[in-house]
Parts: structure tokens; sequence; C-alpha cells
DNA sequence: AGCCACTATTGAACAGTGGTCAATTAATTT
DNA sequence: AAATTAATTGACCACTGTTCAATAGTGGCT
């Protein structure tokens, strides 16, 4: 019985629905492309026709969120608040992130699948490209290109490894406040 | 045509380093039982005999490396530099441990795989306290607990970052000493 | 030497995975 | 009404980790 009535057809985007639920509780590598199908009441067979294949349908999943990742910097910037604090902002923000987002963070940056980082090509450089300027930026250039990119290696490795365990933001608040602090010692 | 004679009975050692190589080349993910037996010419039924599961097994492979961990520490404490530089030493030492032995890090410090980390235990708990221990009597107390944490959390970033591009450590040594330099800024 | 318990190994089987594709049918175009 | 195209199915492939009944070699005991 191949075909269903035009007013039940499936769509990229309830795929993507059924998908994300899956995907926010379970993570890239626990969600099967058959549970999904399930979850809708379809063959898995049909997901392949809208998209190529597990690593496309996750990543459309992801690409948005560096989108807001992008937004939530942008927010942080236009507040009124001095730089030093702004700065602060931006780091606690990006931890705040990956956090609250923990399986597009891995995706994002931490995955190592060669099918997904096809996909993602750029898109971790851009978004880093962006922290980058807008830190060089509130720094007044007291911040090198060097103390920029460690210091955003040094909020992965926080983001990373409070992921581990499934710790929500609000657990390690405080932690993150003080990493931040700690990094910035180094200026000022 | 079942047991072979026992002059070519299988044995944890064979397999283990059977399953080091294809480890070390491919890791945990892309390493599967029945490729290890294969290199073994035993079915991979017999390897379940010797560990109880794959995540048995791959512990078994890494656990050594905690105390070579250690031991890298105990080489660097022990040389005859003034502790400053013993600092930066180890922050370097553990940067070029992740990126030398990268799939045995993941799995030390970055898998989320239930089986694996009920293996695992206190394990990195353990190494991480005498990295932390070693850190603050070199530094006589000026780091505080909490500089230390964020200095190991920004070294397993390095480490995790650059994991995923199949950097070997020299590739990135002058970013390891740069990162090393600005986490030690907050000293002095 | 014969028996027996034990030990190590096999390979079929299970339930799952991502992915492909011929067959089929609904919708659309001609 | 016929031909074409689009969307869906589900069997199939080649894998994965894991279990387990069946089997055969080993070593000890009588």
């Amino acid at each position: 019985m191949p075909r269903k009535s035009v007013q039940q057809e499936l769509t990229r985007d309830m795929i993507m629905d059924a998908a994300r639920t899956l995907f926010v509780n379970k993570g890239y590598q626990h969600v099967s492309m058959r549970q999904i199908a399930k979850e809708l009441e379809y063959s898995h067979g049909a997901i392949y026709y809208h998209f190529k294949n597990k690593a496309e349908l996750f990543y459309a999943l992801v690409e948005e969120h560096f989108k807001m990742l992008d937004q939530i910097l942008d927010e942080i910037l236009e507040k009124e608040i001095e730089p030093k604090e702004k700065i602060r902002e931006v780091l606690i923000g990006f931890m705040q992130f990956g956090l609250t987002h923990q399986n597009h963070y891995e995706i994002m940056f931490l995955t190592k699948d060669e099918e997904v980082r096809n996909f993602l090509s750029q898109s971790p450089n851009r978004s880093y490209e962006k922290f980058a300027r807008a830190l060089s930026l509130l720094s007044e250039r007291k911040l090198s290109i060097q103390d920029i990119w460690s210091i955003f290696i040094s909020l992965h490795g926080f983001v990373t490894h409070y992921s581990r365990h499934v710790t929500s933001y609000e657990d390690v608040q405080g932690m993150a406040a003080a990493h931040a602090d700690f990094l910035l010692r180094s200026i000022r």
C-alpha cells in the first residue's frame, strides 16, 4: 500500500519534529531512523526520500542552532552594560548555550562523524569567528587572537566536561561564572 | 570443531593486543568484536568467554593509560627545574598525552557510554586529583581549587578540540604551549 | 586405560542498526 | 483516459553487540 493520500503526505518538517523530540532526549547516536519512522507511523524507507541519510536529517536539526548561538551573542552585545561585563556574559552565554542544548552542541562542536561534518562544513568556524570578533572588539584589542582562541577552547572544555553528566546548566551556573572569571583574569 | 589444542588457546592478552592495534587506529566506536576475532582467527564468541562485553575489553585497554598519565606527571615533578616551569610542563604534558593517545583519552575523559563509564568508575577522578595536588603544591597554594579545576577543564577543551581533526601532537605543539601560557597568566 | 567434570570454542540465532531499491499506488500532466 | 511522475512500502543487504546450546580438547581420579 504505497503512497498515502496527499493530506497525509510526509514532509521534512514532520520528520524533523519527530526527530527533534527523540534527539533532545537521547542524542544522535541513540536515535535510529526506524524509531523516528515509528513515531511518525511511516516506514523508515520514507524518511530516506526526504533526507539523503541520517547525517543530513540531524544536520538540518542542528543548523538553526548556529543561528541561535549567533543571536544569543548579539543580544548580549546589545545590552547596555560596560564592555568588561559584556565579555563576561559572552563567555557565560556560550557555556549556557552548550549545556542547555547538549546534544546539539555535541554535533556542532564535538562530533567526529565524517558524514555529519561534511554537512557542518564551515558552520563551526563561522560561529567561532563571530565569537572571536566580538571579543576582540569588546576588549579593544587587549585580547590577542591567541588569547581568544584559548578562551574559546577553555569554554569548550567546560561544556564538554559537564555534558558527560546529564547536568542542566542551572546545576553548574556557579562553576561557569567562576570559570569565566578565571579566564578573564589574564586581561586587566 | 570447538576448543583448539592448548598450545593455541586464546588469552586476554592476545585479544587485547589485537584490539589495541585496531583501537589506536579507529577508536572504540569503529572497532567491532567481529573484526578483532577475525584478526585473531577466532570466532567472535570466543572473546566473550574472556571479556564480559566490549566495554570491559576496551576498558582493559585503557586502564593502564591512567597509570601512564600518572607516570608522566611524576616524571615532570622529578625534573630539576623551577616550580613555575614545572607547572607549565605539567599542563603541556597533559595535552601531549591526550593528543598522543587520542582514542584512549576519549574513553578516559570523554565517553558518555554508560557501560564503559561503569568500568572507569573513579579512575578519571583519581587522575584529576593527582593533577590537582601536583599543581597545588607547585604553586605553593597560589592556585586555588577553582583555578586548578578551570585549568584542567581548559586543557580538556584543548585535547578534545584538536582530537576532532586527526592531528598529531607535533602539529599543535606551539598552540599547546601558547594555551598553557595563557592559562598561567592568571598566577603571577 | 577409561571415565568424567571442566574448560574453551564455535556458530547459529536474536534484536537491532543505516541504507538501498523494485514494486506499488496516488496525484498530476498530457 | 492514458501516460508520467511522486511518494511510500517493506524486503533485503551488510553490518553491530550479545547470548547460548552444542561440542570437543584437557586434566584429574579411579
